[in-house]
DNA sequence: GCGGTAAAATTTGCATGCAAAATTGCGACG
DNA sequence: CGTCGCAATTTTGCATGCAAATTTTACCGC
């Protein structure tokens, strides 16, 4: 019934399901799919102007990364970490990045160290400005940056897999100043770790790092600021 | 009125897409769908006596797990690992399970202790009689046991799925018997480390012992003695 | 014979239809 | 007044149909 398609020739996924997959993936980190919110079919077949078969298609990859919860008989829910959920996947996380520092420090070139410090700078500026949204655009660079230069394309893959999880948690965290300021003081000690190729004390300040961020979610969490976040049904 | 479940429900795999991927799975890991073959929808369906859809579905699934490569409008097909591949997976495997291990030594049990003792005794046996197959079920077994006792489901459910990708190369390795043997003795001095709560032994035999895996396996994957082989078993 | 092109056949991707299961609404009964 | 039970509606799961894309095949000119 719907022919009209709007223009996607210069998109080379051409197949529906994986933009609607990459769409509802949006839509499950930015929070506008709440944790624990069933994803009825129909009205997100509505919404996203295709029919059911394709997203059904693309319900079934989510559900293999780890972003909503498939229930037999009853659908998909996105999924709703709970403290342990939170803990656990930040402890794996931050293996997989310190890991990740290990071999950027060995690896890395010198373009990509540069790219990194001018990235690192960027971040600087933004959050200067307090402008947080570039920031964690930024941030979220540097680290793709780092993990790029472990030459691990496995384990990068892995580390967005199981990043992609607690990302919409990560949005709404630093909003605390002081927080805020060890954080990039931390990502300052990133840079000279780099520079020294020092990958023991890369992973190191990767894993605190971490440690800090899930600190900080797991406060979010328990001050329940969180999950009373909902989008109207 | 429906109680709090959040637990991943490991009812019986009602939906027939489950029951699919599950077979699917099977076949690749057990080679019955070599590496680089493509996945025909129409054979399958025939085969497994279920129509497209689920099919369909059960694909995507396992495309998410990285055990198929989606090709826009050309179906899937078997991942065939390259040797980078092979050794950029197991160079993350082993740390994942050196995770574990340094995990395990900290929180194991000692009914957990016993049990994998007990597992070690058996997988002994295994390697007396020279079974091959049982030695691989127990060996398996081992190591799922290690990473329960880490206690972290997270890093357990992602060490499962990039191990998924090489399983089916594990299961040629091993033909040799001084490496075998070499496996064996590993495997003892894990349980030694065990007992002795030693955390940073387990973690260090544990990525050896990977690191001999990966060793036999590019070693086959060089001698082209894997792709070849086509046979069910 | 050989390369190239176009039509036929196969295969994939998406839409829709239908049955089973679940959720909801409502009324009878305790 | 609350609870249970049953039917109507909704929703999910699977099968099938159709169009677009790809692969195969046949043909034609050279």
């Amino acid at each position: 019934m719907v022919e009209v398609v709007h223009e996607v020739a210069h998109v080379f996924s051409l197949s529906l399901h994986d933009r609607v997959a990459a769409r509802l993936r949006t839509m499950l980190i930015e929070g506008q799919l709440a944790p624990g919110a069933k994803l009825n079919e129909r009205e997100l077949c509505e919404q996203l102007h295709v029919s059911r078969t394709p997203l059904r298609e693309a319900i079934k990859l989510l559900a293999a990364e780890g972003l909503v919860d498939l229930l037999p008989n009853r659908g998909a829910v996105a999924v709703k970490l709970n403290e342990d959920d939170v803990m656990h996947t930040f402890e794996l996380l931050a293996m997989l990045e310190g890991m990740s520092g290990e071999l950027a420090a060995q690896r890395i070139t010198d373009e990509e160290r540069t790219e990194i410090r001018a990235l690192h700078f960027e971040m600087l500026a933004c959050h200067a400005r307090r402008d947080l949204s570039s920031y964690y655009r930024i941030n979220a660079n540097i680290h793709r940056a780092i993990n790029a230069a472990a030459r691990n394309p496995v384990l990068a893959r892995t580390y967005a897999s199981v990043n992609a999880r607690v990302q919409s948690l990560r949005f709404r965290t630093n909003q605390d100043d002081r927080k805020w300021q060890a954080a990039v003081k931390e990502h300052g000690t990133m840079i000279e770790a780099l520079d020294a190729r020092d990958g023991a004390a890369l992973r190191h300040v990767l894993i605190v790092h971490l440690h800090h961020k899930r600190d900080s979610v797991l406060a979010l969490l328990r001050a329940g600021e969180i999950y009373p976040v909902m989008a109207a049904s």
